[in-house]
DNA sequence: AGCACGCCGACT
DNA sequence: GTCGGCGTGCTC
């Protein structure tokens, strides 16, 4: 530690200083002394000043900063909290370093739980003493009775179980009957229990599930694919290998997209350990956030579940990690500091030298080249269980069947429903767009209604007679009259949405019940709860449902499912359209047929023969996949030779600039620019072509290639710095 | 990230 | 003549 000597009161103090990670974007950890006699090893939590402020930070390792004595400050406070430990500090470092963001933001990642670093208050409780009451009344011996057992009890919790009022037993405590005893605050959770309800697994389940063992008991990094169709019991077998990990005395973390993480995944978890994992996400309360992130680091909670911003929490002994769905990019993050946590959990196993289970009954590309290259291993899973068969998926080509005029349902699907409706059973309609008409336009002088703020088409929102920009969030009341020419009631919908299947379905079948389920609905998630319990229920005839109905829940009920437009997001210039596409759809048709019953998919298409058609239809993902991984590769790994490539973070103006300067720099020194966003990097990683030197992130469904040009173009305004990142290799790390 | 400082429009 | 918009800069 570096030694700073000064005067203090006209005496020569040697101080020692410390590096401090700051929760803020500061490029390096910060000097800090430390009072005389305080000692704070690099890990610690410590309190400091900065600015008019005093915030909470960790400290570094390495040697401080010299700094001018002068702006030197001291530690204010060393908390009382299980240091952040070494392999969590070199995933924060390598974190930083990966996504070009300033160690500081991602040291705040990891301290999201402003009040948790002090120990959690222990709990007020009493316990019987020898001395017994004056006099008994029937209320006191009843206390007495069920506290009899030795143990120290709350007092509003013994009152309850006495049958009493809490005013009985501040009577007894007068007099000496109970003792104040102090008691460490309850676990947020109790602990699973490996044993409790082991699945009975079939025969190639129980093989993944022994294999995955192994892994856990040998420990050691190993990134394990794990890949089955939906109702393969993909869940079943990992928990296994949390059973496993559990039974080791570990800690594991349980990765979820957002809207995966719901009551009947917690609910399963439950049924096979006898309770429930401890949750972490964005909506956790702020109490209970604190007590989570507490008894984590302090490796009270053995199973964590929860959303990509778990993987930053500071584990006492992480020994397993589960990335479930891995494909999904809801794992994207793409604020602030821009990761894919996916990646990042497997960077996190191999810095703990733990292993790691990506999850996915459609794999992402980039994984599955991983396994096909032995970097992975890969568990296979056979089909579905006996009595849960997937259902029998069809197309349903639109140019031989095309639905009636003003419509979107093809007689065909209509059909199938009817029957649905007959059997008494549900039908899921899946459109992926909000609304009641993507675009709206004036049949008489062909104004088309765009966003002010940023020229995008305006989706009419019919239920609340608003047109809304799904880009920006403007929105606007719709109009009577057309604001270009006057005329009145020729305002034309184009297109459908789910609103507008929702009113074509009711033409149809007046007397169904139709529940339409999307991301803004009024009333939130909670309004979202009550509508898929009812429809679990089968209080729902017919489910017309936006991509929220692809994830996390399943519908018991569900005997058809019918694809409005599996045409739609094909075209829209992505790399990885055809891969989402494939992904999307191949969740929403196994939404239905896990009633055991038979069960039918229908895919409505104008391109039958297109390879995610083709792959869906016939259930042979393969070829599919083999033609993606080449076309993608071709299309991400231009034939630049070995070249320097460019990688940048972020695109909001402050940075523009900076990244413009940042390729001008490099871009004499390289034969080539590649332009890939860190979420896109991985399949250039592991194809091991190239060497990187910046990272080049553009905003979502951006022409990467054409932002680069045009920043080369506009030239350098900048000012500050460039953070140049030399040679990540992705071998370092894979 | 916060928070202060510093230059240009609508108002007590 | 001020109050206040957020653009820019700084924090050991």
């Amino acid at each position: 530690m570096a030694k700073d000597s000064r005067q203090i009161e006209g005496g020569l103090f040697p101080r020692k200083v410390v590096p401090v990670l700051i929760p803020m974007p500061a490029e390096r950890a910060y000097s800090y002394a430390l009072p005389e006699g305080v000692e704070a090893g690099p890990g610690q939590i410590v309190q400091v000043p900065l600015g008019p402020r005093l915030v909470a930070g960790i400290v570094w390792d390495g040697e401080a900063d010299q700094v001018n004595p002068d702006k030197l400050r001291e530690v204010t406070q060393v908390f009382d909290c299980p240091p952040v430990n070494e392999p969590m500090r070199r995933f924060i470092d390598w974190v930083s370093a990966y996504t070009l963001s300033p160690p500081g933001l991602v040291a705040r990642m990891a301290l999201r739980a402003p009040a948790a670093f002090d120990p959690e208050p222990m709990i007020d409780a009493l316990r019987l003493t020898e001395t017994r009451p004056e006099r008994l009344t029937a209320a006191r011996e009843r206390v007495l009775e069920q506290a009899g057992d030795g143990l120290a009890w709350s007092k509003s919790g013994l009152a309850h179980a006495a049958g009493v009022t809490p005013s009985v037993i501040d009577g007894l405590f007068a007099q000496g009957v109970f003792e104040p005893v102090k008691l460490p605050p309850p676990p947020v959770v109790p602990d699973p229990d490996p044993d409790y309800q082991p699945a009975v697994l079939e025969d190639g389940q129980a093989e993944a599930a022994d294999a995955l063992r192994a892994t856990v008991a040998k420990s050691g990094f190993g990134v394990t694919l794990l890949d089955g169709v939906t109702g393969s019991g993909k869940t079943e077998v990992y928990f296994e290998a949390i059973a496993e990990a559990v039974r080791a005395g570990r800690q594991v973390l349980i990765l979820l997209p957002e809207i995966s993480l719901t009551a009947q995944f917690l609910d399963r978890f439950h049924d096979r350990f006898g309770a429930r994992p401890a949750e972490w996400h964005s909506e956790l309360a702020p109490r209970m956030r604190e007590k989570v992130w507490r008894q984590v680091t302090e490796g009270r909670v053995s199973v964590v579940a929860g959303a990509r911003s778990a993987l930053f929490l500071p584990f006492h002994d992480l020994g397993l990690i589960i990335v479930d769905e891995e494909h999904d990019p809801a794992y994207k993050q793409e604020d602030r500091v821009f990761y894919n946590a996916r990646d990042m959990a497997v960077v996190r196993a191999r810095l703990a030298q733990i292993p790691v289970v990506l999850a996915s009954a459609t794999p992402s590309i980039e994984s599955r080249v991983n396994a096909q290259q032995g970097r992975y291993s890969h568990l296979l899973l056979p089909g579905r269980y006996a009595d849960a068969g997937l259902p029998d998926l069809k197309l349903v080509d639109l140019r031989r069947y095309p639905p009636a005029r003003g419509g979107f349902l093809s007689p065909l699907l209509l059909r199938a429903m009817a029957e649905t409706l007959e059997r008494k059973e549900q039908s899921l309609l899946f459109l992926n767009r909000r609304g009641y008409a993507p675009l709206t336009l004036c049949r008489v002088c062909g104004h088309r209604f765009e966003c002010p703020d940023c020229s995008s088409w305006l989706v009419e929102h019919r239920f609340r007679g608003q047109l809304q920009c799904h880009h920006c969030g403007h929105n606007e009341p719709t109009p009577q009259a057309c604001p270009s020419c006057g005329a009145l009631d020729h305002l034309t919908p184009c297109g459908p949405g789910i609103e507008r299947i929702a009113e074509e379905a009711d033409k149809h079948f007046p007397d169904a019940r139709v529940i339409v389920l999307s991301s803004d609905m009024a009333g939130g998630t909670r309004r979202l709860r009550i509508e898929l319990e009812a429809i679990a229920k089968g209080e729902a005839d017919i489910v017309i449902g936006t991509q929220l109905v692809a994830k996390g829940h399943n519908f018991p009920l569900m005997t058809l499912v019918g694809v409005v437009d599996a045409d739609l997001g094909l075209s829209n210039g992505d790399p990885r359209a055809a891969e989402r596409t494939y992904q999307l759809l191949s969740q929403v048709t196994g939404r239905a047929g896990r009633s055991g019953r038979k069960s039918l998919g229908l895919i409505q298409t104008y391109q039958p023969q297109h390879p995610v058609m083709q792959a869906l239809a016939s259930g042979e993902p393969e070829a599919f996949y083999e033609r993606e991984t080449d076309e993608r590769s071709r299309a991400m790994l231009p034939p630049f030779g070995r070249l320097a490539s460019v990688i940048v973070s972020a695109a909001t103006r402050p940075e523009a600039e900076t990244h413009a300067r940042a390729l001008r720099a490099a871009a004499p020194a390289a034969p080539g620019i590649m332009v890939l966003g860190p979420a896109e990097a991985p399949l250039a990683l592991i194809r091991g072509r190239y060497r990187f030197r910046l990272l080049v992130h553009g905003e979502r469904g951006r022409d990467m290639q054409g932002f680069i040009r045009a920043m080369l173009a506009q030239g350098p305004k900048a000012r500050g710095s460039v953070q140049v990142q030399v040679d990540i290799d992705p071998q370092s790390f894979l």
